[in-house]
DNA sequence: GTATTTTGCGCAAACGTTTGAGTGTTGAAA
DNA sequence: TTTCAACACTCAAACGTTTGCGCAAAATAC
C-alpha cells in the first residue's frame, strides 16, 4: 500500500528541489546530465506517473471529452461511443460517458457536473424531453463559457455549434425509392411523432419520394407512434387494418414488429410485403428474415464528432469561430426483407 | 464568453478575501449574517459552481468511478453500465467509461490513465487477451496503491478484490435441467474455448447436470468455438453433422446461429429441437421464435458492483480489508424456442 | 587576478479550493 | 480602566504540477 509517488517525494529522496525533479523529467536543458539521469532512473524504477488532476488544474485543460447520450442500452449510441473513443484515444483524450435517460433534468445535471472542470468539451445527443420542452439554456450557457459542444443525431437549429447528422431525408428517400423501384405500390410508413426530429425528417423523405414519383399519398398508410411502450400493438393494428405491399419503418424495432404483424396476418415477408428499417443494428443483421435497412454509420458519426470537437479544442483562440455541420452519408443495405 | 466564475473573482468583486467567500458559501458560522447573504446572493446571481478539478486535488478524491469494459457494442455490458450509473449517480458519483476492446495493452493503458488521479476506484471486466496472458500486474499495482477494484463477469481468482458474478454453473444447470425435464435426450452444447471463464463454467454446469441425471455424455455433442468470426459456419457444420433434440448455447448469437442451422436443415424450433441461450438481450426477446434464455441481469450486476465499490471508498481506513464476492442469481426466462 | 559568461540548481507563483490559525475590533464583565 | 471573550474577517498552507526568474559556483575570457 504505497500511496503513489509524487515529485515532492522524489525530491526529498534524492535531496534536490521539486522543480529540479520536474525539469529533469521533462528533459529541460537547465538540469545537468548527471542529476537528470539519476532522477529519471529513480522515477522509472518506482514507476512515477504525474497526477492528472494536478496537471488539469495547472493547464486548465483536462484532455477529456464528455459524451452525454439519452440511453446506453441502444445499439446506435454504442457504436457512436465506439467511434468517439477511437478518435479520442488516438489524439490523447479520455472519454467520460454520461446518460441522460432521456430526462431533461438529468441532462442538465450531467452537463453542469462535467462543465465544472471535468471535461474540455462535449459531444451530445439531446434527450427526448429536452426536445419537447425546447429548453436549451443549459447548452447555451456552456457554449457561452467557451466550451465547445458537438451535437449529433438529435440536433436542433436553436443551438449554435458543430453538428454531425445523417441526411435523414435522403436516407428515407433512398429506402422508399428502392421499394418503388421493386414494384411496390402501397407503401406504409411507421414513424414517430414529429417532435423527434429524425421521425419528422424521415417522414418528409417518404412524402417527397412519393410526390416525385407521382404516387398518391394516403394518410391512412402513415402511422405515427406516440407511446413507445405500446408500439407493438399499435403496429399490429395498423398492419391488420391496412393493405400494404411494403413498409418503411423509421427504426429496427418498428420494422420487426411490422414483420411479426405481417406474418401473423398470414402474409409472407418479403414475398407479399417488403419491409425496410432504419439503423443497422444487431437485430437487422440477425433477424430472420434479415432486414434490408438504411445504415446510419454510428461509428463514423462518433469519429466525425470527436474530430470536430478536438479540432475546436486545439485551435488557437485567434482563429475566428465558425460552426460546421457534417452530414454522414447513409446507405441502403440490401438483405432479405425486401424482394429482389 | 465569460470565463467561469471563481472564488477569487467573487472576492475581488465584493472586496473581501477568498476564504471569506468560501466560508460564506459553505455556511460557516465564522462569517457574519450580512456578508454571508451578500456573497450568496452574488454567487447565485452569477451562477457560481466550484471547480471540480480543484476540489479533487484538494480532497484527494474525485467522486468518479472508472469502468473499463472489453467492448461497448454489446447488450450485456451496456446494461451493466446502466446499473452502475444509476447507483453511482444516486451516491453523487460520476462515471467514466473506457473500452479495452479486448486488448491487453489498451486495458493497461486505460487503467494507468485513470489511476493517475482521474478516478477513486474501478469496476472492470477483463479483456479476453488479458485472460489469455494471465498477466494481472496492472491490476495488482492499482490495488497496491490502495485503489479499490471491483471485477465483474470476467473475473479471475488471482486478483484479490471484490467481485460480482453470476453463478454460471447453476445457470447452465437450470437450463439443461429444464431441457431434460421437457423430455430432451440428446442435448448439444455450443460453448467457447475454456480460457473464457464463462464458457468453461457453463460447460461445467452442462456436464454436471447430465451426470446428475445419469445421461451419458457424448463429446461429439459438445462444440467449442475457437474463432468468433467463424462461429456461424462452425455451428452450421455442427448441427448438420449431429442429431440433437435440444441445444444449449452459451450466448445469444450462438443460439441464433443454431436455430438458423436447424431450420435450414429442415427441422423446426421448438417442435423438433429446443434451443436455450444465455444472456437476455434484444435479440432473445425479438427473434422469431423468441429465445428461452438464462437471464444474466446485467443491470443488477452493475448496481451491485457500484455498491461494493462505493462502500469501499467511503469506508474508514481503520476498518480492516475484506473482499466479498456477490453472486447475482440467474433465472430462466421461458419463451418460444423450447417446447412446453 | 579580475570580469564575464555559462552551468546547474532552487525559489516562488500559479491553477481553484478548503480550513486551522491568527488578528483586529467591539462590547461586556471584573 | 483593565481583561477577556466573542465576533468577523484575513492569512497562509496544502493538494501536485510547471516554469520564469534569480543566484551561486564554476568555467571561460581578458
Amino acid at each position: 500500500m504505497k500511496p503513489k509517488l509524487t515529485l515532492k517525494q522524489i525530491a526529498r529522496e534524492l535531496d534536490v528541489s521539486i522543480s529540479t525533479v520536474s525539469k529533469a523529467l521533462r528533459d529541460s536543458s537547465e538540469i545537468g546530465e548527471e542529476t537528470r539521469k539519476k532522477i529519471k532512473a529513480f522515477a522509472k524504477l518506482y514507476n512515477y506517473r504525474p497526477n492528472n488532476i494536478a496537471l488539469s488544474l495547472k493547464n486548465r485543460k483536462t484532455k477529456t471529452i464528455g459524451i452525454i447520450i439519452p440511453e446506453i442500452v441502444h445499439y446506435f449510441f454504442t457504436t457512436v461511443i465506439s467511434g468517439v473513443e477511437q478518435v479520442a484515444n488516438e489524439m490523447g483524450y479520455n472519454v467520460i460517458v454520461c446518460l441522460s435517460n432521456n430526462s431533461f433534468d438529468k441532462e442538465v445535471l450531467n452537463l453542469e457536473m462535467l462543465a465544472n472542470g471535468s471535461t474540455d468539451g462535449f459531444i451530445l445527443s439531446l434527450a427526448k424531453e429536452t426536445m419537447q420542452k425546447e429548453d436549451y439554456h443549459h447548452l447555451t450557457e456552456v457554449t457561452n463559457q467557451g466550451m465547445p459542444v458537438v451535437l449529433f443525431d438529435r440536433v436542433v437549429d436553436e443551438i449554435h455549434c458543430d453538428k454531425v447528422i445523417i441526411d435523414d431525408v435522403i436516407g428515407a428517400k433512398k429506402a422508399v425509392q428502392y421499394l418503388l423501384d421493386k414494384g411496390s405500390k402501397k407503401i406504409g410508413l411507421v414513424s414517430t411523432v414529429d417532435y423527434v426530429s429524425v421521425g419528422k425528417l424521415r417522414t418528409r423523405g417518404y412524402l417527397e419520394v412519393l410526390r416525385e414519383n407521382n404516387v398518391e399519398i394516403d394518410d391512412k398508410l402513415i402511422l405515427k407512434i406516440e407511446d413507445m411502450d405500446n408500439s407493438e400493438t399499435e403496429i399490429k393494428d395498423f398492419i391488420d387494418k391496412n393493405e400494404v405491399d411494403a413498409v418503411f419503418a423509421v427504426n429496427e424495432h418498428f420494422a420487426i414488429y411490422a414483420i411479426k404483424a405481417i406474418q401473423e396476418k398470414g402474409l409472407k415477408v418479403p414475398e407479399d410485403v417488403s419491409v425496410i428499417g432504419f439503423t443497422d443494428g444487431e437485430l437487422s443483421k440477425r433477424f430472420i428474415p434479415s432486414l434490408t435497412t438504411v445504415s446510419q454509420h454510428g461509428e463514423r458519426m462518433g469519429a466525425e464528432a470527436a474530430r470536430l470537437l478536438i479540432d475546436k479544442l486545439e485551435r488557437k483562440p485567434e482563429e475566428e469561430e465558425s460552426y460546421r455541420t457534417v452530414i454522414v452519408e447513409t446507405n441502403l443495405i440490401e438483405r432479405n426483407s425486401t424482394k429482389l
